[in-house]
DNA sequence: AACAATTAAGTTGTGCACAATTTAAATTAT
DNA sequence: ATAATTTAAATTGTGCACAACTTAATTGTT
């Protein structure tokens, strides 16, 4: 690894790029959809798992409620989630798909074709290239997980 | 690639969250250098090349003025930087390092070392990840120029 | 049962990130 | 030379992302 300080030797510099560039070429994708990059992710959750909790979500997506909040509200003013108090415990707050948000999903079927068709990617660097990403997050998880236990 | 709608199997999640993973590990330790993680990227370029204008320093980290006016008033407010019209041409604003921003370069010197300790990998392993980002980069380049030309 | 500690959401404040617009300077075309 | 176009920054507005704090519900302890 290269410990000088030019910016392009950084993998921090190359993974913030490469993100954000990568949600930039979603923008245009999920406008129809009347959906932002973040609320995607969301409703991809919700695809998977309807009628979770706000803390759930987060652990999902890696945000906390000072995002998923408002983030939340956003998604209910436009009509595609609605939210509860969950039954068993009046603290959770459910998050569960209106009708046009489960109906969505169809719209939405094509989206992660479209992108890889962008991104012009065989099948077997996509999945390298998965792995590669999934082992720098263990990585990032071992030395948090080293932190606290010390 | 993964057609489904599965979160965890797209390729841009993964990037998304990796990337998120890794600025948390620098803000504990940017935070004695009283930098946020995109400060420091302004940084790392001023001290490879000192006295740039504002659309270069933009280009070099895909950021427009929109987020960089108001990210260098800061640095100048800490102390760091200063600006300054170009002679040569009035639209343009110089950024230069002040005599703080300059020497602050020897206190951040060992921060990828520190970063890359953290995250414990080895040379080859650091190379190949890099060689993916600039992939993914460079595909999602071709994607633009190809948008362009047609 | 009563109190302390923990947990889930929400709120507030700061700092990006980016689209769209504005202003002024420089360049190009006529 | 003047008008039209382009370019560089700044500004405005929206939406994350996260730290720190608040409020209310639940759990644990004595």
């Amino acid at each position: 690894m290269d410990q000088s300080l030019k910016l392009e030797h950084q993998i921090c510099f190359q993974l913030y790029t490469a993100s954000k560039e990568l949600t930039r070429l979603y923008r245009p994708i999920l406008a129809p959809l009347n959906l932002t990059y973040s609320q995607y992710l969301v409703m991809l959750v919700l695809w998977e798992e309807d009628g979770i909790d706000l803390r759930q979500l987060g652990s999902r997506l890696t945000l906390d409620s000072g995002t998923l909040s408002p983030l939340v509200k956003r998604l209910i003013q436009i009509g595609y989630v609605e939210k509860s108090r969950a039954t068993d415990d009046e603290r959770k707050i459910v998050v569960r798909l209106t009708e046009d948000g489960s109906a969505l999903r169809e719209q939405a079927a094509d989206v992660p074709l479209q992108v890889s068709g962008m991104l012009n990617i065989d099948e077997a660097t996509y999945v390298a290239y998965m792995e590669m990403l999934t082992d720098i997050k263990t990585r990032l998880n071992d030395f948090g997980q080293r932190q606290r236990e010390q």
